[in-house]
RNA sequence: GCCGACGUAGCUCAGUUGGUUAGAGCACCAGAUUGUGGAUCUGGGGGUCGCAGGUUCGAAUCCCGCCGUCGGUACCA
């Protein structure tokens, strides 16, 4: 082939490759999930990447341009799915004998023509559950609890759930004498409070601001007595779930249309209390915006105390109309989504992440080619075992080479067959996963500690007749 | 989309006011060690200096355009 044909391997912006050290780490993340979905009795479901443009649509033209958009070869306006709330609507309409409430579980890809930011990419897994035909708060909490589980459940400790409720800000527009046509930029620009501060917040909501960067950010044109208003609100002080409740029923005494707000809240602490979540890891926090166009009750929202940057890992909350559009009439839905890719990144920038690339727990050596099938036997017996084995197929005669091999798959044993191990009837099994801590400690254990390394030691390597390497195979994965 | 910075080896970067054959560390490969991985030492391969033009005797270095990356901002069902 010459040099002009060849194609430079490249990816598209926004879009990455998971290596199998990754992959795994990915795989075991939605594995854990999946096992807190199934806990709380979700049911799979699954729909295509691709819908008809318009059952996309809909929700604010702006919007339009994230969607990956195209036609197929009949010529239809097809797009990609960017979430999986939307094809779920579609599917409780679509499918008028599933029971209700349909509470079911969905992990896919969806895509996003955004600029890509650190864990924000144009392709990436979203893990949502949803219940759907439920106009009960005890849905939202279970939402809640789930949320709180699963982050709990992919080894996280440090985690904030936070949530309010849509209700909650309507009424601040009341309180404030806001018009609700501006519902949409005074919320967008309280959702940055945590990002600009409440002076940023208050030059957005009136006269505006320049950044940074010399960008001219217009404002908003509200009057001192409005802002002074979500001033008030912005100043509630945070804290147990119900201190900030009944704070927020005492400012809003006079709001009539606070009332159902409050006693939304007031459902959804009671049944957090109920089932014993602590205010460490869920909060009120009356802050929190996002969802706006189709969000109508409680939303939920969760990050990771030491990735504040990578924003919300985890968001939903409940969306009484969205199946109205195909439907005609309202079926009342909540539920929540995990951003798979985000969250692993942001796990990955903590270290959170076991990598490794290979699936094997032991690996074969070739000492001997001439003598293959005997290699090739004892692989077949441990496999049939139930032990993930490789044998090794490269080109390196030397064994030096092979636990070499092994290593950077980390592979933690290998099986060493050579003339002397043929002789005898023995197999070598190497816990190259223990060597290699003992490698690490080797300079630094003294006194007792050097002992307890020379017992250790004598235990990387073991020779056992043939017939009783599947049990002594598995008696030492135990201890890995 | 807008503002700014930056593109030199697989990765992180150095490269003096433009001056011969563009460097380092890490990684990789080989050997020391023909049946024992991660350590050490020695040697080695690898670069159209993002792309295309211009200025110049001479450009990684200066100028213009394009592409890409990063940061900020906007947007985000």
């Amino acid at each position: 082939m010459s040099e002009q044909q060849i194609v430079e391997p490249r990816l598209l912006r926004g879009f990455r490759d998971y290596l199998p050290a990754q992959m795994n780490a990915r795989l075991r993340m939605i594995a854990a999930i999946r096992n807190v979905y199934e806990r709380y009795g979700f049911q799979p479901l699954d729909t295509p990447a691709q819908e008809y443009r318009v059952t996309l649509m809909g929700y604010g033209e702006e919007n339009t341009k994230q969607i990956f958009a195209f036609q197929n070869p009949e010529e239809e306006d097809v797009a990609l799915r960017f979430d999986l709330t939307v094809p779920l609507a579609r599917v409780v309409a679509q499918y008028p004998d599933l029971v209700l409430p349909f509470r079911r579980y969905q992990v896919a890809p969806v895509w996003r023509a955004d600029k890509p930011d650190p864990g924000r990419f144009r392709e990436f897994i979203q893990f949502d559950l949803d219940a759907v035909g439920t106009s009960s708060l005890a849905a939202d909490a279970e939402i809640l609890c789930a949320m709180h589980d699963t982050l709990k459940a992919l080894g996280i400790e440090r985690f904030k759930v936070r949530f309010s409720d849509r209700k909650v800000l309507n009424s601040l527009l009341d309180f404030a004498g806001i018009s609700h046509d501006s519902a949409h930029s005074v919320f967008r620009i309280l959702d940055k409070l945590e990002k600009i501060g409440i002076d940023g917040v208050s030059a957005e909501l009136t006269e505006g601001r320049i950044d940074a960067s010399g960008d001219k950010i217009p404002g908003l044109g509200l009057n001192n007595n409005q802002v002074e208003r979500i001033k008030e609100f912005i100043a509630v002080p945070k804290g147990k779930r119900r201190e900030v409740l009944s704070s927020l029923e005492s400012l809003f005494t006079k709001v009539e249309s606070a009332k159902e707000a409050v006693e939304e809240l007031r459902f959804v602490c009671n049944s957090l209390d109920a089932l014993s979540i602590s205010e460490d890891h869920v909060q009120l926090d009356l802050s929190i915006a996002r969802g706006l166009d189709y969000y109508t009750g409680p939303v939920f929202e969760a990050s990771l105390d030491d990735a504040p940057e990578f924003g919300s890992v985890f968001g939903g909350g409940r969306y009484d109309g969205l199946v109205e559009r195909f439907l005609g009439r309202k079926i009342p839905a909540v539920g929540a989504s995990i951003g798979v890719d985000r969250l692993f990144a942001a796990m990955e920038m903590l270290g959170l992440h076991r990598l490794a690339p290979s699936t094997a727990k032991v690996i074969v050596t070739v000492m001997e080619p001439s003598r293959l099938s005997a290699y090739q036997k004892l692989t077949r017996e441990l496999r049939e075992a139930g032990i993930n084995t490789e044998m090794y197929l490269g080109e390196e005669k030397t064994l030096g080479k092979q636990l070499q091999y092994a290593n950077r798959q980390q592979i933690p044993l290998a099986v060493i067959i050579g003339s002397d191990e043929f002789a005898k009837g023995e197999v070598t099994i190497k816990n190259l996963k223990l060597g290699g801590e003992l490698q690490d400690k080797k300079k630094t254990a003294q006194g007792k500690e050097r002992e307890e390394w020379l017992k250790l030691s004598r235990t990387v390597q073991v020779t056992v007749p043939l017939a009783e390497t599947t049990h002594q195979i598995k008696k030492t994965l135990e201890t890995i």
